[in-house]
DNA sequence: ACAATAACTGACCACGTGATCAAAAAAATT
DNA sequence: AATTTTTTTGATCACGTGGTCAGTTATTGT
């Protein structure tokens, strides 16, 4: 029987082999992207024969949604974090610091992010923004609720958000510029970006 | 005879086919990074077969290589702008626009250049950042001038272009996530963008 | 222990890939 | 007009791709 019908039983084997072979192909996805990713060397990458992979996944693109449907999951943790609070200011900051937090821990998963955005859209754009879009729109709700309050400066949240997804997520999916162009090494640089950002972020939303 | 030999001479056949084929190339790369595109689609974009692409370009390398070589060129040019002047926070808010006004104008050639970071490196990174690396760090020392002459904020040279380039290509690059998320249409979102991020950058820099 | 099912293998397929080459057509040079 | 050189074509290549399938081995529940 095919592994993808009965949803429920799903055999530890089962489990054990689909996370290797999904290990396997973040490397490859987040290194070439959809297209440019195949899944022979996904599954050399993980030391087994492509018909074995493809008897845990249907085909290529079942492999890359399931990887893509984790990778949401997982940049979307953050954002919803983020909730009512009397220091807004503070609270997102300390969201900027969860989110360079993701780069620095998950940088595969940010640019097998970046990927699927920057490039055509191999699976429809709908499907991955969707999820992303309730919690989005209900957190732009919260930063006006902020602003209409005044506990911080009126500013379009929208561009906020972006601002703040651009500077943290640039540390991951720029990474290789980053290091060759910085004369710190890797470790610190996370540091030294929380030290340029919160002081931005801070000066800019503070209500005098 | 083969056209790349004599670099000289290149007749203005040479020229026109060419062109036509960087621009088809330019779409394609940008839009599947260099191991998801394929000459042949190129070639069907350019209205043309596979082995008169090849005539006018060596290999596959060498056509991104030279699309790729410009594209560096025309992403370096607002950062060379940048001179010293008595109003530091006013030429920086001008370097952000004019990045802002690339990634309206050149959306493609900003997310090749990101794709030819983001995914692994098909030709040496050293060989594409090398030109830039003189530029970027003479520019540091500009902002490091500025800043101890007092007349910008003391702030980390690196990250706080860093954060310029994140913020601006950001509408590029993610322009379908935006799309995706804005109320407002792509028109409006740049005069938004710079509504938001000049008032940002004028604010942190400034010396109080 | 034994049947049933899950997990895996090796051979194989059609197709797209990047690339080559001899020969023909078109342009440029004389 | 004749000749050389540039440009283009069609046929062809070896190879990697995503994917299938019959048959074999391992695991499981009884």
């Amino acid at each position: 029987m095919v592994v993808s019908e009965k949803t429920s039983k799903s055999t530890r084997i089962q489990r054990a082999r689909r996370e290797e072979i999904l290990q396997a192909a973040l490397e490859e996805f987040s290194q070439h992207g959809f297209r440019g990713a195949s899944i022979n060397k996904i599954a050399k990458r993980a030391d087994m024969s492509t018909p074995r992979l493809l008897y845990h996944f249907r085909d290529k693109e079942a492999l890359y949604r399931e990887l893509l449907k984790s990778t949401l999951l997982l940049w979307l943790g953050p954002l919803q974090m983020l909730s009512d609070t009397d220091e807004p200011i503070e609270e997102i900051c300390a969201y900027i610091c969860r989110k360079l937090e993701m780069s620095r821990k998950f940088p595969r998963q940010s640019r097998l992010f970046a990927g699927e955005i920057i490039l055509g859209v191999p699976l429809g754009q709908a499907e991955v923004f969707e999820p992303l879009r309730a919690t989005f729109e209900s957190k732009i709700d919260l930063l006006q609720s902020w602003m209409k309050s005044g506990r911080i400066a009126p500013v379009d949240p929208h561009h906020l958000i972006y601002s703040i997804w651009a500077t943290t997520q640039h540390y991951a999916d720029f990474a290789a510029q980053i290091a060759d162009l910085s004369p710190q090494k890797m470790p610190g640089l996370y540091t030294q970006a929380e030290g340029v950002l919160l002081p931005m972020y801070r000066k800019y939303l503070a209500v005098e």
